[in-house]
DNA sequence: CTGTTAGCGCCTTCAT
DNA sequence: ATGAAGGCGCTAACAG
């Protein structure tokens, strides 16, 4: 654009047919008011100069940009990845473009990510935020710039949202894990700050508490959400005195870094050691061993998001409450979770009866 | 933004202070010839206001955005992920934004993605193409628009691209396949309108004619791209009559898809039929059987994508020829390749030498 | 049916 | 050091 780059305008379809830019302007956008001819001299001319009309001259006339902007950590990861694709898509057939910010799970970086949103005036957005922090959130907020977060919630507002019921996930995992015979079930899992870990944390608890197994913090290892960090807690996890006879994974990534280390220690799964994680990113099938886990709908929280965004531009509706969506995850039982074998396991909790 | 959003304007900031807009400009954007209290008072009040740039305006008449597009099929394949992910990361080290467009390898989305782009006038544009048409690629060519194709080069065009050696990468692997014993390679891949499958095909019979193994061409099945089609293609082929010993799939996914149909079928990898990949995408180590494959160094491609994009826009370089690197593929032997067996092969060209 | 005028938000050039 | 004028490309409102 800077360059010598042979943009053309309207102003040079109008020089060239002797006709006011309005005129082309009106024959372009198929208002009324030009006559066939004109319209038709209009529409060769551009067709055959390859005139590609400027979005940003329209936008910021039109006072919108038919843009919304997706902020998550790391595309990379399959499971944003699908979001996007939900969103993006839906978007798309809506006549809205998508831009996409990685954050890499970095705070500054997710503010920078909002500005940088909000300086090319996109038309709203959809958040999966770090949740280290919420000023930026409470800014759209008292801005009225339509948003909507994906995942995790931030409980201090009321906001738009699209999550999957996150407890009752992880409730289903670990009392599968349960009904296996497990009582030693570590958890690994995020930071506490995400709303995400939390829920699955009370999921977990829930589980257990049903079948009178007392709850023990020490289970519950807070990590980082990285495929990296799953293999190293778990490494470190499983060299300790009394390795659990099930880990509960926080997402699919998490585990399958899980896999690397048991793998690695000469484990097997689940003959040593039960695994299930969460997500059911696409690959979890196709790994090692086929992964146990938690399925939520990644595609339709992405297009629900966005269908939830495009109701709050248009209708410019203010009341968050109607856009609050939980969807419902479903377990998916493959062969990464057998019966307790008690092979590497020590049970302090039977041994040692509270 | 068509909404009540609270967006506020310099102008805002000047009728607040009662300075001209062109103060406040100049103010905002570090320019001399503003006292240091109107630049606090100044600062102060677009802080305090929340008031976030026009990037719609500022690049209307900046004529540049600092913006580039990335065109690619599938953003949820890991492949072209990691390929983003170094265009974007390196792009935003340079002040840049990534604008992402998928094109699901349609050509039609393709030449909207493209219209897109250049309507939101971005400074440059990566592409990864189709190769189903390429009259938009030359239009791009004819208005002097920067771009740069990635993992795929047009012939008809002297264009910059960074792309892999595909034909030594396959000769890679072929050659592994041989060595190991296999005659029969069956090589799935995909459209032979596209330049790596081309080329990859050229380094399979590369290998084979080096052991003046006959090169058949009915072992290189032309399917699409996806991890479906692998999966299907690999059925049909192990129920003919004479599966081949080895499959070279053109990529990771296309081996994924392999592995769930020879898994089905009750095989085992490598001992009834050995597999290899291309791409190397993180999953691969992790898979049911780790796979063999041929990495390319996928983020430096985006990487070096964009430093040359830079370049071409920045120094307005209209020769392509500085623009156009081949960054060399490696070998990464995992446990998906054995020695033949000869358990369910037959071995057409040992039996009737031609 | 067509042209003129004005303005979206911002920056550049030239006066003051 | 500051303001006024003009224009980036486009569209809306009005005038002819």
């Amino acid at each position: 654009m800077a360059n010598g780059a042979n943009v053309i305008t309207i102003k040079d379809i109008a020089k060239e047919l002797g006709v006011s830019i309005n005129t082309v302007s009106r024959a372009l956008n198929n208002k009324p008011d030009v006559s066939p001819i004109t319209r038709d001299r209009i529409l060769e001319s551009a067709n055959r100069l390859g005139y590609v009309p400027n979005t940003l001259a329209r936008s910021l006339v039109a006072g919108e940009t038919c843009t919304i902007g997706l902020i998550c950590s790391d595309l990379v990861n399959p499971f944003y990845a699908r979001i996007a694709q939900g969103v993006e898509e839906t978007a798309r057939s809506n006549g809205y473009t998508t831009i996409i910010a990685s954050t890499n799970e970095d705070d500054i970086t997710e503010r920078q990510a909002v500005d940088l949103m909000r300086s090319k005036r996109v038309d709203g957005i959809v958040i999966s935020p770090t949740q280290q922090s919420h000023d930026h959130i409470s800014r759209l907020l008292q801005d009225h710039i339509p948003f909507i977060l994906v995942n995790r919630h931030v409980e201090e507002f009321q906001t738009a949202y699209v999550i999957n019921n996150n407890q009752h996930g992880a409730y289903l995992a670990v009392q599968h894990l349960v009904s296996l015979g497990h009582k030693h079930i570590t958890h690994i899992t995020g930071p506490l700050r995400i709303s995400s870990v939390k829920e699955r944390i009370n999921g977990y608890r829930q589980a257990l508490q049903e079948k009178d197994i007392p709850f023990d913090p020490n289970l519950v290892i807070h990590s980082d959400l990285t495929l990296e960090c799953g293999y190293k807690t778990t490494l470190k996890l499983m060299k300790t005195k009394t390795p659990p006879s099930a880990i509960f994974a926080y997402s699919d990534h998490l585990a399958i870094g899980a896999i690397k280390a048991i793998r690695e220690l000469g484990l097997s799964i689940p003959g040593d050691i039960s695994l299930a994680g969460y997500d059911d990113i696409e690959y979890a099938q196709f790994l090692d061993i086929p992964l146990t886990t938690v399925r939520q709908p990644m595609y339709e929280i992405g297009q629900r998001a966005f269908n939830h965004l495009i109701e709050i531009i248009q209708l410019n509706d203010l009341n968050p409450k109607k856009h609050q969506e939980i969807l419902e995850p479903e377990l998916i039982i493959r062969e990464s979770t057998g019966r307790v074998t008690g092979k590497i396991s020590h049970f302090p909790y039977t041994e040692n009866p509270a």
